[in-house]
DNA sequence: CTCTAGTTGCAACTCAGTCTCAATTATGAT
DNA sequence: ATCATAATTGAGACTGAGTTGCAACTAGAG
């Protein structure tokens, strides 16, 4: 189902309407290739015209992710940032403390180990975080390596 | 080695002065068990007569996790919880959404899986964070259960 | 077309954590 | 033991991400 009408269809069965600002929203968020934070959703948002306040971004990223076309990811200190998942699937990240990039990775022995473990202490999963940080390749070999962890 | 002395060593490796505070602070961070907050240590520290001030615990909770002794814990939006780490050794958390009971769980499997996608990426590790949330067995039992994630 | 529940923008607010600065203090050198 | 000095502290102002209350606006069911 594409993802326009799979979001309107969220929409309807929360009672939810269809703005001009959620529609902008959606076009934007599935164009983005990458991760982005609210920040750059404003500006591009800005830039072609919409007028959509913060406010109201905040207030609908959660429904994109509910609606389950968009993932958020939680970065250190609360800093928060998104990845479209339409046509995508699940992964998790490497935050390269050093230049701010993020890889993915992915592990279906690792998905298999956490459903094992939950089923073993009756822990109903409904979701999980598991983010490697570290210095990729580039920032590895330079002199930036040895930052630390707090 | 204790504590204390390990703690100790640490400081003046990094020509950093044992104060009455960071005293204190450890002490405290020694004996509590499970999972505390800045607050929870504020006022433990409040009823034992010791005056040590939000911005001294900011500033020397870093320190104690520098130096081992205690570990990070970040929560879901921002919210920082430590746990003590001396004499255990490295696990990760289950987080459970409706009592904010956090269990723990220890896989060397995953670790080591973690490290293969490492060396495959040629990314260097410091640290990472594996969360796991949901409900727990007596939340999953009751109607609690069916609570969201955003 | 009408009605109404949902939505928006704005600005004021919250909350965790950080920073500034003057006063204090631990510690290595004398 | 005393000194010199670099580190540390508390208080409160500040920051930045995110939330909220409210009056005006609007999608969409009937």
């Amino acid at each position: 189902m594409p993802a326009a009408e799979r979001f309107a269809l969220y929409l309807s069965k929360h009672r939810l309407k269809m703005t001009r600002e959620r529609r902008a929203l959606l076009e934007h968020v599935l164009s983005v290739r990458g991760h982005f934070d609210v920040d750059d959703l404003l500006r591009r948002l800005g830039r072609t015209g919409h007028r959509v306040s913060r406010a109201t971004l905040y207030r609908n990223l959660p429904v994109l992710v509910e609606s389950g076309l968009i993932h958020k990811v939680e970065m250190a200190r609360g800093q928060a940032r998104y990845e479209r998942m339409v046509g995508r699937h699940h992964h998790d990240h490497m935050v390269c403390l050093g230049c701010g990039d993020i890889l993915e990775f992915e592990s279906p022995e690792v998905e298999r180990i956490q459903e094992e473990v939950c089923r073993r202490k009756r822990f109903v999963m409904t979701g999980h975080t598991h983010q490697i940080r570290g210095y990729c390749g580039s920032c590895a070999g330079d002199g930036r390596a040895r930052g630390k962890e707090r």
